[in-house]
DNA sequence: CGTCCATTTGATTAAGCTCAATGGACGTGG
DNA sequence: CCACGTCCATTGAGCTTAATCAAATGGACG
């Protein structure tokens, strides 16, 4: 269950890497390969898989080609604390690449292909291009934008706001390597995981989702989530402001 | 008051960024060259002053050498969050590098100096050292960890957890830089704003504090803060580990 | 001495947590 | 096929924490 079961079946295809930071800036055909060599050895994950398990040795590193992972830490007697999710072109691990065990726990939500690569290779990448090594740093202070906006949802709104930004969160971030326009997803995650994403308890997490359902402004059918995106971004103040890189500044 | 007020009376003293990075991992005279070059021209900004107004167009960062300044947003009706200190060595903007129009308002916790430099200076930086771009990376993710911890603290803890978990958090950042071992400090908050930043409102703060005094956690003579360490360390199980970088992938 | 600002305290209310029970969907072994 | 266990969603009742509202107190400083 927590290792790879078997030779990815889906060698071959596009690096979802590359395609997220090309969305970001112009790549050319040196940077494209040094990307594509990170996702060489792709590997198929089941659902619930764990990943890295905090306190493991931080090793390797994975490029995200499909599905959906999150990472958490406990906090206390069994509370637990989810403050990032994953999806295709995400790196798993680069937020600790500087530390020698892992902090958090990370599991894949859906079945899953990652590619695992070595902290080594994105020494080489440091070395090889600045235009890489500059926009890998400001995809990620996009992601901890994210993670801030996330805080003050917490920190500041109430349950109803918290729950109507975090679907306003995935959506936006979905549509950045998805070319739908839909606002509709299947959302791996169950009620208890979703709550410890936005600090609220399973119940009550319920409730508000019953709440939100009732007010018009989701639609449930199983696991299948359709916003009522004009709604909900009323309702949570959403500003996606953040997701647009300037890279005008990043070397040529 | 928005302006820095005058040419900085502390022109000539040693590079902060410098001493923070050399504290991280060995620095060759070139690359010490690098960062002493951001660090050219030093200004005074008084306490209260803004740095970054949200909304500002971002056109410099402003690397601090001393004092200390904190980032917050607006939330709904009059809510607001802080999410970010800055203490000397930190660079403010660095997160926002990305965007061309600010989203958190900085502002001066105390009197300060701020050395401004160009976007395109950090492109520079890209350019000339990939062991400086990768050395920035990790320490950005140190902050984002950081950050992290706090979300963790807001959502899943109570008052009292909260509160002691922010001195944690300020006294071991403040021991990066400082030498001393004592734990003291000057906090150059107002309760309205620790709250902000730990997600109570002013009263409860108020509260908090008197209740944390009561216990023996904290002795407080006017903004002067002491901390019982040890106490402290287990009201909020505070844990220090992503202070410590592992360099030994960062390029030579 | 009055003004400004921050801190302190009290009384009340509301949001969300805890505990507890129920029910449906689905897979497994007999 | 049925009985059973597991996982997840749902609902109710009572309780706790922190928010809200309101006001008093206490410097610091011109």
């Amino acid at each position: 269950m927590d290792r790879p079961s078997e030779p990815a079946a889906t060698a071959g295809s596009e690096s979802c890497l590359e395609t997220k930071l090309a969305h970001y800036a112009d790549l050319n055909p040196e940077d494209r390969a040094l990307l594509r060599a990170l996702e060489e050895k792709p590997e198929d994950w089941s659902r619930k898989s764990v990943v890295v398990q905090a306190g493991d040795r931080l090793d390797a590193l994975y490029v995200v080609r499909k599905g959906w992972l999150y990472s958490s830490q406990l906090v206390g007697d069994g509370r637990r604390q989810v403050f990032q999710l994953f999806y295709p072109g995400d790196i798993v691990g680069a937020r600790e690449i500087g530390l020698k065990h892992a902090l958090s726990t990370t599991v894949c939500a859906t079945d899953c292909v990652l590619c695992p690569f070595e902290k080594q290779a994105l020494c080489e990448l440091f070395n090889s291009s600045s235009r890489l090594s500059a926009l890998l740093y400001a995809v990620g202070m996009v992601d901890e934008m994210v993670i801030i906006e996330r805080m003050k949802a917490i920190s500041r709104m109430k349950a109803r706001e918290r729950v109507a930004h975090v679907f306003m969160e995935i959506l936006t971030r979905l549509r950045i390597t998805s070319s739908s326009r839909e606002a509709v997803f299947e959302l791996p995650l169950n009620q208890e995981t979703l709550g410890d994403l936005v600090g609220l308890t399973q119940v009550h997490t319920n409730r508000t989702l019953r709440q939100l359902e009732r007010d018009g402004l989701i639609t449930r059918k199983g696991s299948l989530i359709e916003l009522n995106e004009k709604g909900l971004r009323e309702a949570s103040s959403f500003n996606d402001a953040y997701f647009a890189i300037d890279t005008s500044w990043i070397p040529a």
